[in-house]
RNA sequence: GCCCGCGUAGCUCAACCUGGUAGAGCAGGGGACUCUUAAUCCCAAGGCUCAGGGUUCGAAUCCCUGCGCGGGCACCA
């Protein structure tokens, strides 16, 4: 920030350090050190309900929202995490000299409040003053108190403002940390260990996709951020923790779109003795809690399209689907691409997509009536992968072959083939027993339970290109 | 990386097509008002029109370049 005197600052800015230093001067601390308060605003209102006739006098803080001044009497909304209530001022019962002080307040400014609680003859419950304090004075005027904030930009750059001027953004995160608080639950209450895994890895593996590289100053070496939590998550199963999950940050070094950010979050869970079937329930399962944590219908709409989150949910082999499509019965990566380009787009409702071709499936089981497919499916809705998950490749003699086809890939040009990971496949050769996985992205699938259009409405602070 | 659109006061938007001194609401300042709630009413203030070039007597407006944002494509299990 460059150095800037108050003169060139904008009027409304230079207004608010002019007040600042008049509080100063008149020996009021415009920074409190610490505050308690009694009530929040929901419990103050909630309160009110028990002793409709007035309260014993409450203490609530947050910060000042509108004001309405109307000579020897002024109103003004405090809002606070739960909600908002009124506070009432009035110059005969807090004398001038603070009435004044209340009348100059600027919303954004941070306060506490003290007083009963009643209703006004209108009908509004409100904190009827006895005295109040300035905790943090607001230097910068806040969003357009009607119509919110609405520069994409800024909403992205300065969530905070978003968060204040905008209720529905305060919604999108509130279920957002719900929906990951009921997948913690729901995994916990059937015996899932939450663990972590590193973040900076050796090989970058566990999915096909370009990582970010860092380097390790003391190691002379190069490390890459994790793109998915996979390869650490089995070893541990091979350790005999048999059911283990991580919800974790990974990171792939892609391009941006609404539905790309480069970190986002992967729900990853791995159950020893169960395969891609018990998956698909678990599936089902972590779905509908997080409906339920979000507040979501399981009947909703995303974008205007009516979605039905109720299980079970449709389950069709991808041959099966690519034929339906285009006529033809294909196998190995043509099937793939078929599906992606013709199939995969137009599945709007809840579908498993079942039985992927081995060549883009290095991690996962072949089948056993056919091997050139695996035992794996994702969930697709409104055309988005939710789901991805397998019947665990426990052999290491095939899991070493499928890392030697990827690696050849690798050398023809792909930079997303998987890498051959030495220690993994060691760790294989241990003994993994039979075991069912699934990753999950956190983003979208809170994407859909609150109808945001952007991967970007539900990252507090998305990647943004450098500000200008 | 490519294509399209957008960028005006702290915030939300006009004026741009068709070039002629940049306007309004909110927020802020002053005043009136002791039951308001998008309070109301009166007064005054607030701008490097994203940046840099060009065309023109004259550019917020037309043209070019750059930057930023959004969307699409590419990329992306």
């Amino acid at each position: 920030m460059p150095p800037e005197t108050v003169d060139e600052l904008p009027a409304v800015l230079r207004d608010r350090r002019e007040k600042l230093e008049r509080l100063r001067a008149e020996g009021v601390e415009p920074f409190a050190a610490h505050f308690h308060r009694t009530h929040t605003t929901a419990e103050a209102l909630s309160l009110l309900d028990r002793h409709p006739e007035g309260t014993d006098p409450v203490t609530v803080a947050g910060r000042l929202a509108t004001q309405r001044v109307q000579g020897g009497m002024a109103f003004a909304d405090l809002v606070d995490r739960d909600g908002r209530i009124q506070l009432v001022a009035r110059r005969d019962h807090l004398g001038p000299d603070l009435y004044e002080r209340f009348s100059h307040l600027d919303p954004g400014d941070v306060i506490g409040g003290t007083g009963p609680v009643r209703r006004t003859r209108r009908g509004e419950p409100s904190v009827w003053l006895d005295g109040f304090v300035l905790l943090s004075k607001s230097l910068r005027p806040l969003p357009d108190k009607w119509h919110g904030l609405k520069d994409i930009e800024l909403r992205y750059r300065r969530r905070y403002l978003d968060l204040i001027a905008n209720p529905e953004t305060r919604h999108v995160f509130t279920a957002r940390a719900r929906v990951i608080t009921a997948i913690r639950q729901l995994l916990d209450g059937k015996g899932f260990l939450e663990v972590e895994t590193p973040v900076l890895h050796d090989v970058p593996g566990g999915g096909n996709a370009r990582p970010f590289v860092t380097h390790h100053n003391a190691l002379g070496r190069d490390l890459y951020l994790r793109i998915a939590l996979e390869l650490h998550l089995k070893r541990l199963v091979v350790g005999g923790l048999e059911r283990v999950y991580e919800i974790g940050r990974v990171f792939r070094n892609e391009g941006l779109s609404p539905r790309h950010n480069p970190e986002f979050t992967m729900l990853e869970c791995y159950q020893a003795y169960a395969d891609y079937h018990d998956m698909m329930e678990l599936s089902e399962q972590l779905v509908v809690a997080a409906a339920q944590a979000a507040g979501t219908p399981l009947e909703t709409t995303y974008q205007g399209t009516a979605i039905d989150l109720h299980p079970p949910y449709r389950r069709a082999r991808m041959v099966d689907l690519v034929e339906q499509a285009t006529g033809r019965r294909l196998v190995g990566p043509k099937l793939f691409e078929a599906y992606e380009e013709a199939v995969e787009p137009a599945l709007v409702q809840p579908t498993f997509v079942l039985d992927y071709p081995v060549e883009v499936s290095p991690l996962a089981r072949r089948r056993e009536d056919d091997p050139r497919f695996v035992e794996r499916f994702e969930l697709v809705v409104t055309g988005r992968e939710l789901v991805n998950a397998f019947t665990e490749l426990t052999d290491p003699i095939d899991q070493r072959r499928r890392f030697e086809e990827q690696a050849a890939q690798r050398a023809a040009g792909n930079l997303e083939a998987h890498p051959l990971d030495e220690d993994y496949v060691r760790a294989l050769e241990h003994g993994l027993p039979p075991t069912g996985g699934l990753g999950m992205g956190i983003d979208r699938l809170v994407m859909l339970l609150t109808d945001q259009a952007s991967i970007r409405d539900v990252i507090l602070f998305p990647q943004l290109k450098e500000e200008a």
